[in-house]
DNA sequence: CAAGCGGGCCGTCACTGCAA
DNA sequence: TTGCAGTGACGGCCCGCTTG
């Protein structure tokens, strides 16, 4: 697969590891400060920094989350995956800046301690982030690199056995925010810096997921579910791995610690859905191509037993390879297609779903059309109807009409010729006659208009002087 | 409050079709 | 021929709701 070229306008402007690096370096100097206040002069902007870097983190669990989609071939996921590729790029080339800025800071947290009146001793400590692959198979594996171990020699007042006791005795630590406090405390007791740091930004990023309504039942398992924490750290540490791995400020191995960590309880941990969004988890971790350089990343896989070999084979299977199952056992070979077929079944009941959903949604708007057209339908027909109705008002009324002008128009005829008659009766037959004009011209009244009205003459009745007079009369 | 029931999700198996 | 993706079927587990 071929990454496209791509606009790098949206990246972000402050790069990862400045923030990351910064970050740490407040919770070194935190640290090293006990109680004196001088070191924490930046403490806000540090603070303000730490939200910026769970910020960035959250996008990069963001893209993560979908870059499983970029290794089926979906192309916005692709994109997204050439994001992620410039963040680790940037996240790169910025960490020398990054680790010489942290670097200040530490070295201003040893001289402020060191005019601490207690005597001091060191206490090194050191971190090794696991390096975590890029999750999309074609990512530049150059970022990918074995953990390296930083020793770093932190000065901590000795009287102090609790670095910071406790917000109301230091000011420096009450000005720090309350997840780096806790998490400084905790790693003052233990010196697990890196972990308790690791598990604040887990915590701080189910807060973030939370507020985000970012997919919450996947993304708030990874934040709440000590077992995941592997995992969040590869979605979340594959940008801090390479800050942090180079930065000079780093604790203890980060993996060692994690696991240390396992067991530490968590009071939100058992939600109702635990067991679901675990499983979850457990689907994601499966789709997720395991990285390939990392020996210190324990993955998810049950009973795999070769989670090196299995997850190179995986690899390979994702990039179309398949000459390397021949040097594989039958059970390999078996978890491995047990696992293929695992996320298939996913992705096809998830499509699946998809469908059903369409179907749905498909038969909803087919019935709302339905019954619009039903509707229209009826109104329609109830306007032929009424419209059929007015039709036939109208002869009706046409022929009453007919009906009428014939009446009276004979009976105005018929008038015309009984004066005639009274006249001339000795006449009568030219009268018969003269009746069968062809247009007569008849205003009964004065205020009565004129009515025209045709009349044929083979129709004209037969009738006698006193009848043309009755029907005169009556017209009249 | 426990048992029953239905729904949802998941892992696994078996099978088919396709491509190298 | 072989490996793989896709999918139906099956069983197990969990959760929420109902019922006696």
């Amino acid at each position: 697969m071929t990454l496209p070229s791509y606009d790098d306008s949206n990246l972000p402007t402050t790069t990862m590891a400045e923030e990351v690096n910064a970050v740490n370096a407040a919770i070194v100097a935190a640290v090293a400060a006990g109680d004196s206040t001088a070191s924490f002069t930046t403490q806000h902007h540090l603070d303000a920094l730490r939200i910026d870097s769970l910020e960035a983190i959250e996008n990069l669990v963001s893209a993560s989350a979908r870059l499983k989609r970029a290794a089926e071939g979906d192309e916005e996921a692709i994109e997204d995956s050439v994001k992620l590729r410039k963040l680790q790029e940037d996240l790169n080339n910025n960490t020398n800046a990054a680790a010489q800025a942290s670097g200040i800071i530490s070295n201003n947290s040893s001289l402020n301690t060191s005019t601490h009146n207690s005597p001091s001793h060191t206490t090194s400590v050191e971190v090794q982030i696991p390096a975590v692959a890029s999750e999309d198979t074609n990512m530049d594996t150059s970022l990918v690199e074995e953990a390296t171990p930083i020793v770093v020699e932190t000065t901590i007042a000795e009287s102090t056995s609790v670095v910071v006791k406790d917000t109301t005795t230091t000011d420096a630590a009450a000005r720090v925010s309350p997840a780096i406090h806790e998490a400084i405390t905790a790693a003052a007791k233990t010196n697990h810096l890196s972990a308790t740091f690791h598990s604040s930004i887990m915590a701080d990023l189910e807060r973030i997921h939370q507020v985000a309504k970012m997919d919450p039942a996947q993304m708030a398992s990874f934040s709440t579910n000590p077992n995941n924490q592997a995992t969040l750290e590869q979605l979340t540490s594959s940008a801090l791995a390479s800050a942090l791995a180079q930065s000079p400020l780093s604790v203890s191995t980060l993996q060692n610690t994690l696991q240390l960590q396992q067991p530490t309880p968590q009071p939100e941990a058992t939600t109702p859905t635990q067991q679901q969004q675990d499983a979850a988890v457990q689907g994601i971790i499966a789709s997720i191509p395991v990285p390939t350089a990392t020996t210190t990343v324990a993955t998810e896989e049950p009973d795999a037993g070769n989670d090196s070999a299995s997850s190179q084979d995986e690899d390979e299977t994702l990039s179309g390879k398949r000459t390397s199952s021949r040097n594989m056992t039958n059970d390999e070979r078996r978890q491995r297609r047990l696992l293929r077929n695992r996320v298939a079944a996913k992705e096809c009941r998830k499509k699946k779903k998809a469908y059903v959903n369409e179907l749905q949604d498909t038969c909803a708007r087919l019935q709302e059309e339905n019954a619009r057209l039903l509707r229209e339908n009826e109104e329609l027909n109830a306007k032929i109807t009424l419209g059929a109705m007015r039709i036939d008002e109208n002869v009706r009324l046409i022929k009453e009409v007919e009906e009428l002008n014939a009446k009276l128009t004979l009976g105005v005829m018929t008038a015309g010729v009984a004066a005639h008659a009274h006249a001339h009766v000795h006449e009568h037959d030219h009268v018969q006659d003269s009746v069968g004009v062809s247009v007569a011209e008849v205003s009964p009244k004065e205020d009565q208009p004129a009515v025209v009205v045709a009349v044929d003459e083979t129709q004209q009745p037969q009738v006698g002087a006193q009848e043309v007079e009755a029907i005169a009369t009556e017209a009249a």
